[in-house]
DNA sequence: GTGAAAGCGCTAACAC
DNA sequence: GTGTTAGCGCTTTCAC
């Protein structure tokens, strides 16, 4: 038991009332310099605290965030949500706020957790992933004004809808897979392939729309369709899509995940034109990038991170503040491929 | 603002002492049973949250517990954290407890983060990852008896120290790659190769002993040295080391991580004993694995994640308890693997 | 500019 | 068994 030292001990030894403490904490402008800097300095010296719990029983405000942890497989997880916990909880920090966690199997259930969190431990704000048009949970929240930001643009069965009315800050995907197209053009590529995922998802319809610019940009009018590949989210997928592309003509290849990259650069190294191996590029930047030396498109989820607790803060702030949009341009990474299968 | 129900309003309503209240939630046993089942369903229907910080004001117990966050590449991180940070989170709410997290750049700083997070916020406890041996974190801890659990035993170069003073559950990776190394004998490989890291390691030197073990028990007298690769943690040292034991012999691989696995089975697709790619065995069990369809050691991160918490709890509850040790069998998933590079 | 009073919501101790 | 008293540590009035 560290002997606490509370306001009351530091006011009797300074022979001031708790009050003027409390003012050199909340109000300095209060307080007359002299005395300012004489309690400063014994705040500093014996190590007091205030209590959070006596602050939040007086105040109704936590200093805490809430995000909720999606179950592996649902939604951003791995490395992704890894490095995007990690710059939020730094970033809640540096502004004096903590970081908590929950669960929830659902959205309703979401909610109920939202209500349990600010009525029983006065939760200030809450981190929201994937967001989507019509959201539960931002619809509920906004209504009772509890102050929260997306991570993720809402997105509606493929469709961005960019305009909701809640802050969110995103990651260029377009942007990102534009950029690694570019890149391949200007190493002398020109038909350049997409191998990506079917319809429907937001993100996927994201990363491949940045391609398509960039091609549409620099070839206007060919026809992008035959340079198109959609398959499930896997290595096997990826080799497929680079072979029936390959055959097309395709000598390059953007890819909408590192597994997809993964398996189109191992068949083409092993392909009767194994050089092209080094012109795949994945996207998310994880290990499996960097174990093998794949180029791969890479969120900057430590900024993303810092951007949600800058919004957030600025609702904490300010009530009425109006919902802010951040989109963010993700970063090419570069990488000599490794022949790890030679 | 959800107009919050207090312990007052609800023993005005009712017609009795708020400490009935109280008392039906925090020691039923002194209350008359018709009294408890009534205040009890007034509970209900009121939604009435007995509000935290007041308790925790009161009580110098804010049912919270703590875990730093590493930034990416040191320690845990990617799916094996966030499984865990998952499960953990899981295991907390079932127990009434909330999961809080901090970052810290080293162990001074972490400590200097509990001094805070105790005195400031109450934090009853926290989750340590990557202990070693005369740890200054589990030493500081201990000493003002604050309650703590390790995720990972305790390891001095190389060495497992299981013997520390204090709680922790861990992933027993030894019977892990042993029971990989099991199920390629029964397949009827005798030349199994072991493609690892350099010695050092406490976790490389565990997942290597599994190995061995197998091995020596089944083929007592060879040496099993030539059987042996080490390198660094890429897809590229993999193949080196499935190309190096290969040509020594081998007809199967265990390895210490999916990255060493991914290369060691790309290497051999191409080589000319194709076939033997899936006699590959990787460890972790990450989105790697599954996207090629390579087997893996998965470790139960979720239920370790519980045990933590049950371990933490027993010494929240009674702060004598003695330290346990929770070893925890890993799962080899098995898995087809896909012809991905085809 | 500083001090005094009051109360946030809860529970341990004691009296009834 | 139930109610009363007191106080956890802090901050927002309001006097001075």
């Amino acid at each position: 038991m560290a002997s606490r030292v509370t306001i009351v001990d530091l006011a009797n030894q300074l022979g001031v009332s708790r009050q003027t403490i409390s003012n050199v904490l909340n109000a300095p402008h209060r307080v007359k310099e002299e005395t300012r800097i004489r309690v400063a300095r014994a705040i500093e010296e014996s190590g007091y605290r205030p209590n959070a719990a006596a602050r939040q029983l007086r105040n109704h405000v936590s200093k805490n965030v809430g995000m909720r942890l999606q179950p592996a497989g649902n939604g951003i997880s791995g490395t992704v949500l890894t490095g995007f916990l990690y710059g939020l909880t730094e970033a809640a920090h540096s502004h004096g706020y903590r970081v908590t966690l929950y669960c929830a199997d659902s959205d309703e259930e979401e909610i109920s957790r939202y209500e349990e969190l600010v009525t029983e431990a006065d939760l200030d704000g809450f981190i929201l992933t994937a967001t989507h048009h019509g959201d539960q949970r931002a619809a509920w929240l906004a209504q009772r004004g509890i102050p929260f930001v997306a991570f993720g643009r809402p997105w509606d069965s493929g469709r961005d809808v960019s305009d909701a009315g809640h802050s969110w800050v995103d990651v260029d995907g377009r942007s990102g897979t534009r950029e690694a197209t570019e890149h391949l053009i200007a190493a002398g590529h020109r038909r350049i392939g997409y191998i990506g995922w079917p319809n429907g998802s937001g993100v996927g319809g994201d990363r491949r729309s940045g391609w398509l610019e960039a091609m549409t940009e620099h070839f206007g009018t060919e026809d992008p369709a035959p340079l198109i590949y959609a398959g499930e989210d896997t290595a096997a997928s990826g080799s497929s899509g680079a072979a029936t592309l390959l055959a097309r003509g395709a000598t390059a290849f953007v890819c909408a995940s590192d597994s997809l990259a993964l398996g189109a650069s191992a068949y083409l190294r092993q392909s009767d034109q194994p050089a092209l191996a080094s012109a795949v590029v994945g996207f998310d930047n994880t290990p499996v990038a960097a174990a093998v030396g794949l180029s791969s498109v890479s969120q900057p989820v430590e900024s993303a991170a810092a951007e949600v607790m800058r919004l957030l803060l600025g609702h904490l702030n300010s009530p009425t503040a109006e919902p802010q949009h951040v989109l963010l341009r993700p970063r090419l990474e570069l990488r000599d491929l490794q022949p790890f299968n030679h």
